[in-house]
DNA sequence: TTGTGTTTTACGACCTCC
DNA sequence: GGAGGTCGTAAAACACAA
């Protein structure tokens, strides 16, 4: 949906970007996964999934292509670097910090003629060379709701990567967190808050839906959507905690 | 060009859990 | 008490019709 609509803008939106050719992010090659029909699947009761090992992801099929079908990002590193431990049994030798030379988006960006600029007073790569020509170069450093500028707009491969890895697990683990913020250059935080906001989006878009087909259900009986099945998956998220993920009653959240 | 509606970051308030 | 969760909201960025 959004990033497939990302993709799909940017062939008009940036003409001259490298990233058709460089990452073969096409939109042909990316494949966008239906509305969730339900989120049901990642809400695992009572597992760590930062330690208990699964037989297999809990993403769910509905969410259209698993991890393992993003290798055409390059980003799928084979020395599980982009494992996430979200539901991929963890082996703590196996994890890197940081994708290994050679592998993963940034390097591959890195090693074409993109040239990533870190502002002075700021950590952050400003992707700016996939900017819309006289786009104003943003910089989040320092930026309050108060300052004249307070927030920054994310380059499309920060999306694309954040997306990619909510699409995998809607709850992101520490250790997870900590990684996609040095390999975007975000903070921790903006990944949390990323993912705090995309769920909400997607809470949005879950009853969004529910009310449609709730209103469809008059004309035609067929949906692809299960309300029920959306709120009965609802009754319990995964909390993450010291590292791990467990599951915390949402007895408290409002019914949905 | 402008007005308007939608989407995207970011925050605060409040909650639960450890 | 601190972490992260949801919910509501502000405001910038964006899309698009008039």
């Amino acid at each position: 949906m959004y990033v497939s609509y990302l993709l799909e803008k940017e062939v008009s939106m940036y003409p001259t970007s490298v990233r058709h050719t460089g990452l073969g992010l096409g939109a042909q090659n990316f494949v966008s996964p239906p509305q969730y029909p339900d989120y049901g699947a990642y809400h695992v009761p009572g597992v760590n999934l930062d330690s208990a090992p699964q037989p297999s992801p809990s993403w769910h099929n509905t969410y259209a292509p698993s991890r393992e079908d993003w290798s055409m990002y390059g980003t799928a590193h084979t020395n599980g670097a982009y494992v996430s431990t979200g539901t991929i049994p963890y082996n703590g030798t196996d994890v890197n910090p940081m994708p290994p030379p050679g592998t993963g988006v940034i390097q591959a960006l890195n090693g074409g003629s993109v040239e990533q600029h870190v502002t002075s007073n700021s950590p952050r790569p400003s992707y700016d060379w996939i900017r819309k020509p006289g786009q104003p170069i943003s910089s989040n450093s320092g930026k309050t709701r108060t300052k004249d500028k307070y927030r920054v707009v994310y380059t499309d491969h920060q999306r694309l990567e954040l997306e990619k890895e909510f699409h995998y697990s809607r709850y992101i683990t520490i250790r997870r967190k900590s990684e996609i913020a040095m390999t975007l250059g975000l903070s921790e935080r903006q990944v949390k808050i990323w993912f705090q906001n995309r769920r909400a989006k997607e809470r949005k878009l879950a009853k969004k839906k529910m009310q449609q087909s709730h209103s469809g259900l008059m004309q035609s009986g067929s949906d692809d959507f299960s309300p029920a099945a959306a709120m009965s998956s609802a009754a319990l998220i995964p909390v993450e905690s010291g590292g791990g993920v467990h599951c915390q009653s949402t007895s408290t959240l409002p019914a949905p």
